[in-house]
DNA sequence: TCCTTATTGCAAACCGTTTGCAATAATATT
DNA sequence: AATATTATTGCAAACGGTTTGCAATAAGGA
């Protein structure tokens, strides 16, 4: 995971840190740097496993609290992912482009998609409801076609899961 | 919060737990019937707290597991409300019509949203990435119009929100 | 360079949720 | 209707992600 910077974005992390009254700490420009320019949404626990190999004195709490105050600033935003992964949140710099989150309930994969079928609910809503949308999180559960096409006659179940009795309450979604 | 039994729904939970070998335990109809008649989204304390007004010896694990066969059977859904109550994870019977939920960032207020433009993202996904879209979460953030007009030059904080220092994890969203 | 205070790291707490297990009770079987 | 099977319950304890208190550190303005 190669630690490229962006430097429009990186510009963008300082004047909105100045703003605010924020210190651009190395800890900050750090994981902001790690979110970036990672492959995957991440969650707290990878993000701090990515930081340490940098500097390996951070804490996790540093972590958290950084991503709260991104957050807060609307630099980066926080997912569930359908909790088809788990519990934890994850996280992505805030994107230009609004976008979906697809999962795959049978195998876990996620990808993003766009479409401008987005946007007419937001005009809807400001519209119909005269409601100011801030942001929008789209998160869609359903069947690749890839997974469908295994699926002959049993039912399909998550990839990994862990099924005991049916009122385990292991699973999830 | 009256505990009106909706016949035709409790009747379907029925039909499903026999199809799929689980038992109607007293504990899993009343924690059925309490989220068919909730005026809100409620969360596993909230369904807990209104159970026990009936059934004073359940307990919350049992809310939890039956929580959770619930949503593997597909009848309730899981929420989280774009973190705007808190953490924890609220519940509503699966409704025939697809819906977004909508929260103002300011005053905290939820409500819910149907436009047919949310039928057309599943439309665009399934052609376009030959996905079966299983269900849909649309959770929007944004400013009501109330909170707008009280926002005359500064900035709109959420109601209720403790705010020590930007770098407190405290605050939601 | 000094001063103010935002930020950090550490340890411990927190809170929603899950698990292990023996007892109980809903269905299927006889 | 009686019995056998096993899903489900309640209790207590654990779990895991996240948050808090606090003293030490360091960023950015004066």
């Amino acid at each position: 995971m190669p630690m490229v910077h962006n430097i429009r974005r990186q510009a963008g992390l300082a004047e909105l840190a100045q703003q605010r009254g924020l210190r651009l700490t190395s800890q900050r420009r750090l994981i902001f740097s790690i979110l970036e320019s990672a492959p995957t949404h991440l969650n707290a626990k990878q993000i701090l496993e990515e930081a340490r190999k940098q500097d390996p004195g951070i804490d996790q709490v540093t972590v958290y609290r950084n991503l709260s105050v991104m957050k807060r600033m609307g630099v980066i935003d926080e997912l569930d992912l359908l909790h088809l992964r788990g519990e934890e949140h994850y996280y992505e710099v805030r994107q230009l482009r609004e976008h979906c989150h697809v999962g795959c309930l049978s195998c876990g994969q996620m990808f993003e998609f766009v479409t401008p079928a987005m946007k007419a609910i937001n005009k809807a809503l400001e519209k119909e409801c005269n409601y100011k949308v801030a942001y929008a999180r789209i998160e869609i559960g359903g069947y690749c076609a890839k997974c469908r096409g295994k699926e002959e006659q049993g039912k399909v179940i998550q990839k990994g899961k862990r099924v005991r009795s049916l009122t385990s309450a292991t699973s999830r979604i």
